[in-house]
DNA sequence: GAGACAAGTAAACGATCGTTGACATAGGTA
DNA sequence: TACCTATGTCAACGATCGTTTACTTGTCTC
């Protein structure tokens, strides 16, 4: 057989994201913008860059495809998008500088496991995906080391030396830690850990993260 | 632009796994198919499943494009195959009883950050990407749960209750660490973690899987 | 109300994908 | 030697991809 299904058809398969929010009642362009990254953004999560094809993407957001090259320039600039908004929302809460360790690792744990936001912890997967797109990665990556640097800057507040590596190190383990965890809770969906409560995770999440952030314990 | 790329160029896109060993000198169908097997797990892993395309695979074997649909019957039956292959060099070390926590933890840094064979990380890579495939998804989430019970009966070895709940989930937080880790390392190559030397990751690591598995600890 | 410009749509293009059927060739068998 | 089957190649097919061009439609201003 060959490639198979209508193009026509191949819309209404999988789950469509109804882009329940945010209706484009009257004619702006900003408004069908934010649609168009809203949409992509979940789509680049659950799906990954490369199965994700830009005429879903539209039809989620209830638009024309068109509109993504004219607005975005291409799909890669459309998944740049999603990743500038995704650092844009990860950045005040990181960037804002904590008055302790404890303090950062509580604003981590909050965004992962106990996730206010059912958003909130695609996002991050977002930022592990990789693509198989030259460009696409190359975003991600940028992204990623620019979050570790302001994670481990914000942990070593109290650190003589202002970002030496084996605290950058050490950073990136963090958040291998928690990408790994929202992977498999929420992707591969393994058990225990899906289903296990936010105050199961927390315990002992905090005493890992303050071996691999705390500079000053021993 | 369109889509670019003449399609005979784009097979020296990238880096080309040149298959070096298992060189095919006569007509032989199972050195064939275990070459096809071998080059796509290297690009599954790497590039995920949607990215890759049996022409590279191909070109990596050095064979033609059609001798996949013939011997795996389509790309969706390579993967199948691939996962298999892994699945059976994964189990025995997994399987083998351990005599102490530190064992296991050597046994898991020896397997993703020493890594003496370059292949060994990149199976674990396959555990992790999705694949879109229900069937496939399912055999990676059962493996992922055998694993755990095993990390978890081989680190209370000495722990009154042999496999409480809250181990299982340590467990999964030491997995879901090390798999982030490959992810971030070999993937998205994100630095300075992925170029840095088993020596610097050694210590933190060991930190703090024995904060994660070891029971006798405070 | 008429025009103008932005916003959105429809249809098509070229490229690449996975797959296939017809053909070539090596190596063992009679 | 002549044949025959397994093995491998080649060229093409249909589908779908991202993108672009030409067009339509809404909305605001004068």
């Amino acid at each position: 057989m060959g490639n198979q299904v209508q193009e026509s058809k191949a819309l209404d398969g999988g789950a469509t994201f109804a882009d329940d929010e945010l209706v484009r009642s009257g004619r702006d362009a900003d408004v069908t913008r934010r649609a168009l990254v809203r949409a992509a953004r979940r789509r680049f999560a659950t799906e990954g860059y490369r199965a994700t094809t830009v005429r879903h993407i539209a039809a989620d957001a209830g638009v024309n495809v068109a509109l993504i090259s004219r607005y975005f320039g291409s799909k890669e600039g459309l998944f740049e998008a999603c990743m500038n908004r995704t650092v844009d929302e990860l950045d005040p809460q990181t960037r804002a500088r904590a008055s302790s360790v404890d303090e950062v690792i509580a604003r981590l744990l909050t965004h992962v496991v106990e996730a206010p936001n059912a958003d909130d912890p695609l996002q991050l997967l977002l930022l592990l995906r990789s693509s198989g797109d030259e460009n696409a990665d190359a975003i991600r990556r940028r992204t990623l080391e620019r979050f570790t640097e302001q994670l481990a800057a914000a942990a070593g507040w109290n650190a003589d030396v202002p970002a030496s590596q084996p605290l950058l190190l050490r950073a990136q383990m963090a958040i291998a830690l928690m990408l790994g965890l929202v992977m498999l809770r929420t992707a591969t969906e393994v058990q225990p850990l899906a289903s296990a409560s936010a105050d199961q995770l927390t315990e002992p999440l905090e005493r890992v993260l303050r071996v691999l952030l705390d500079t000053t314990e021993k």
